[in-house]
DNA sequence: GTCTATAAATTGATAGAC
DNA sequence: GTCTATCAATTTATAGAC
């Protein structure tokens, strides 16, 4: 009987310990003995959990993808103006940062280097392609500037969205409301049709 | 004799060689026999130019950040309006970034796993803290809206500027002019006092 | 400036006990 | 569900020849 009783891992409770560090150190950075150390369990203890390192990263990655579509499953994502739908993603993406940030931030940190990760990346790119598409259509419906470039502003704009893993953290003194905000205003204020 | 006469390396074009994979896999995921690979020579001879793995991302780690403080200290970004002086900084950022892409790419991913890395990203910290300065300048000024906390404009731009080397190419058909332009009036725009 | 050969350490993963 | 013990492969780096 071990003198500290710590409560047993789920895979879902291991797998949050482990994309935790692995956000901290890097995919490739992060050593099994890394996270063994992290979750206070040997390597081996990991593998009862999943059989091997890369698959940790295919159930971060699954998660983050699956959280990010479902927006564009939405009712609002689809049914409207453009400019609105647009909107819409680009707050309702702030909020699924929000709420799944360890995993987004592993998601657009990919690299390419093994199967697993060139899957999320065709994923990811499937997601740019229908936003990109909205940007289109609000050019089209007079919404947005026409002077400028549709796929560039798509890509400034979620640039942006995703640049915020870099630094924001749910909970802290700014609210995902104010970010998001701040982000329309300062983003799709700028390519608005005045 | 050879029958493939390659030329030698100095240590800067290795270093270009390096940087690039780098990039490409991650500086975790790139082993001295991926780089040795890469450049065409064996892992040994990798250390006839420099000393570690590590020497190599210090190397260009540096180089990308005298790329960006050298913008800092040119006159435009010292004289003058703030907000001037941040359209300054941030058109001449993205040129930066033109010009030295694979250089600054690295040090935006570059997580802090060793001492190397937390030297850059201490840095790093300063040249926001510089930027920050110059958002909150220009809101004292009148010229940028003061309804929009400061701190965080300063993080949506430049993450919106960072956010560029996970697409932009030099040479391909997007022009630095047209990004700088659109970014400009994308972001700053958004934030300016009517 | 690059090579072959090799060392010492670390890595991802397995077998089998409890 | 976690452990100890172990393995084969890979990793960073060095020695010394050409």
């Amino acid at each position: 009987m071990s003198p500290v009783q710590r409560r047993a891992y789920s895979t879902a409770s291991l797998l949050d310990v482990a994309v935790r560090v692995f956000n901290e150190r890097g995919y490739d950075g992060t050593s099994m003995g890394d996270l063994a150390a992290a979750l206070g369990i040997t390597k081996s203890g990991i593998y009862h959990h999943v059989p091997s390192k890369e698959s940790l990263l295919g159930l971060a990655l699954e998660r983050a993808l699956a959280a990010l579509f479902a927006v564009l499953e939405e009712p609002a994502a689809s049914t409207g103006r453009a400019r609105n739908r647009l909107e819409h993603v680009v707050r309702r993406s702030v909020e699924v940062l929000d709420a799944e940030l360890p995993y987004v931030t592993l998601l657009l940190r990919v690299r390419g280097n093994t199967p697993t990760e060139l899957d999320a990346l065709e994923h990811r790119r499937e997601f740019d392609r229908r936003v990109r598409a909205m940007v289109l259509a609000a050019v089209d419906e007079g919404d947005l500037r026409d002077d400028l470039d549709p796929a560039l502003v798509t890509r400034l704009v979620f640039g942006t969205v995703n640049s915020l893993v870099e630094w924001y953290r749910p909970g802290g003194e700014l609210g995902v409301d104010e970010v998001a905000d701040t982000l329309v205003a300062v983003t799709l204020e700028g390519v608005e049709r005045d």
